[in-house]
This record gives structure tokens, sequence and C-alpha cells, in this order.
DNA sequence: ATCTCTTGCTAACGAACGTTAGTATGTTTA
DNA sequence: TAAACATACTAACGTTCGTTAGCAAGAGAT
């Protein structure tokens, strides 16, 4: 048996907008795309959101909250900086592969936020790369990892997950768990035989 | 002294365009905004340029010749499979480390571009991205390598170089040549400490 | 001296944009 | 049964969009 949870029409709105935010970007998407794809006329829209931004806005920053949530099961981590960052890698990629969409939204368009909302949500960013720089940090001190840059090595791992939106599709054969593990395997571990 | 080459008024417009539309992204981005910005009218850009599409068409092609032009000196390479991935990726990185704001029209905005240079374009990188996945399957077949998927590598592999198109600073301490030497060093060896 | 090329202008086109006002209808709540 | 809410409509607003037509002025070439 089946329950089917009714969603409200503000969040049926926002899903199709995802999607094709994703795909035509968000500057390139009118309301009318979106109206039409819901059977609706634009002027509708505005019953249930504020503006194009409004929606915008949701994906964001519902996006942010769920990287910041996943953070959790990472600080419970107490093996070494090793086995943190490839929680963190995990819970990272389980994110993004849970929706694809709102991740390439929230990769991609974030840029098109006014302000406030754009200082917010750069602010947010830097501090959730800097828990990544942490970890290196800590690794390169107590002698786990290389001593490389940390920056560049931060930029370069979310790189490497980040991008996985673009390719994870839910009904392949690999699990995110099993994305995760790939990802921080090769990036610990390195792709030549030793 | 310094010869000062004059720049065609086309390649002014190309080059401003480029700027703005790594910016605020290319549907954003209106033909009043790039005139105002050089100083002239909208129409007057009609003098010079088909349309505005035109500009976006001769930013990514020119950048898809730069990345195969480049793989020039990959072919030369004779050691192993190692060796020659490590040029690949330096070959690439040196590609987008010249010119960031164009890497990243490239890579962001190619999506509005209109049939057939949509296909045009997509082919290219299908075939730019198997030359990647074929070192990777000739390093494995040869024991170079470990055993992993091949597409998956090499999504992996230039999702780390292509984002520094994001990060890089030609006034930066990182000459293009040592970004790639260390993208590639980590990618190959890992973070690790072994 | 004439021709061509480059560069730019004003004026305007039709289309599309995000959004608002005002209204109607059915459904849920009190 | 009445009030409140959810949902959607038509009509239209002012703005911006990419683009075209037609014209003009200066520079370089023949």
């Amino acid at each position: 048996m089946k329950t089917v949870v009714k969603k409200s029409r503000k969040q049926q709105i926002e899903e199709k907008a995802t999607t094709l935010f994703q795909s035509r970007g968000y500057a390139a998407t009118s309301m009318r795309n979106l109206a039409q794809d819901l059977g609706i006329e634009a002027a509708s829209l505005y019953s249930h959101i504020k503006s194009k931004e409004e929606i915008l806005q949701r994906i964001c920053f519902r996006m942010a909250e769920e990287f910041y949530s996943a953070w959790q099961e990472v600080d419970e981590e107490t093996g070494g900086n090793a086995a943190k960052m490839e929680k963190a890698m995990i819970a990272h990629v389980k994110v993004i592969t849970k929706d694809t969409n709102a991740s390439a939204v929230f990769f991609n368009e974030w840029r098109h936020l006014s302000e406030p909302f754009l200082s917010e949500f750069l602010a947010m960013r830097d501090d959730y790369e800097g828990r990544f720089k942490k970890i290196l940090k800590d690794g390169m001190a107590s002698g786990e990892f290389k001593l490389v840059d940390d920056k560049f090595m931060m930029l370069t791992i979310l790189s490497s997950l980040n991008w996985t939106h673009n390719w994870y599709k839910p009904d392949g054969s690999l699990s995110p768990e099993e994305v995760g593990k790939r990802l921080s395997g090769l990036l610990l571990n390195g792709l030549k035989n030793n």
C-alpha cells in the first residue's frame, strides 16, 4: 500500500521551477514557461509565491540547510582525520544525490540572488568550505595527510564532489554511499598503483 | 619598447562580452549592458556582429579549438600512461588559466547555444572526454592504474581541472604549469601519506 | 578626388518580461 | 450557514529585450 502525500501547490511550483532552472538556467526561464509546465497562467503563480526570486531563494537556502544538517554525522566521527574526511565527503555526496536538480540550481544559479541574500549565501559557503579546510589542516598537522596548500586542496576536493550532480542517476547501479566512498578513496589514495 | 597591437572593434566586443557573460551569465547579459561597457549604443554593436549568440559561439568554439590544439603535446608523450595523463592534465589546465573568463563561459554558458551549434559542441566534448578515458583504460590495462570505472574517473578528474577557472589568478604565486602538476600529483597519488 | 570600410548614431519595431489588480469558483473551517 | 482559504482566471501595466532601417562622419586606399 502506498500512501500519497498531497503536495501543496507551492511545493509543486518549486519543484517544476527547480527542473526548469536546472535545464535552462534561472535567467532564461520565464514565469510563463513555468506556468505552462504546470498547466496554469503565469499570473496565477502569484497566488502562491511572492516573486520569481523567492523560488530561487527557497531552493538555494533549503539546500544550504541540508548540507549543514548532514555535517552532524561528520562531527560525530572520532577516528582520524582521514576517516573524518571520508565521512564528510560521503555526507556531502549524499545531499547532492538526493536531489540533483536542486543541487544544480544551488551550485549554478546562486549568483542571481539579490542582496542581502547573496551575501548571506556566500558567508554560509565560506563557513562550509572552512570546515573542510580544518580537517585538511588537522590531518596535515597530525601527519596523516601530505603537506599541501589547504585552500587549493579543498577546492579540488569540493569540485570533484560537486560535479556529481551532473552525472549521477538515482536509478544507476551506484548508491550515494558508494559514490562517496569511491570519490574519497580516489582523492585520498590516488589513481596510481604503488 | 612595447608594441601595441591594435585590436579590432569586433575583438573588443568579444572580450567585453566574455567578461560580462562570465560574471552575469549569458542570458542575464543584455546587449545594452554590453554596449554601455564599451561606451556605445546597443544598435551600434550590429555594425560588427550578426547577433548576440554569434558572440557566444565564437567564444565557445575558440576555446574548443584551444583545448584540441593543446592535446598535440600529449600525443607526443611516449612514456607511460601516468606520464601521459600528467601531460594531459597540465595541457588542459594551461588552456584554462590562459583565459579564465573565456573558460568560465565555455564551461557554463554553452547550453545557450542553438542548434546545430549545440550538437556540434557536445560532440566535440564527448570526443575530448574520450581521449581522457582512453588514457585511463590503457593505464588500467597496463597495470599502472588501479581498476576503476573509467567514466567515473574521467568525470572526477575533469571536474577538478575545470574548476580551476574559478579560483586561478594569473598574478598569484602558482604558474599554470605548477597548478597542473599539483593537480595531477594529487589525483594520481592521493592526499594520504602512505 | 572618389570609393570603400569602419564606426557610430537616432528612432523604432514587435516580442517577451515580471508583476499587479480585480474577480470568480470551489473547498475547508468555524 | 457563513466565513475563510486555496486556486485560477482575464486584462493589463510599464519595462526591457534583441534587432533592423536609415543615415552620417571620418580614415585609408586607388
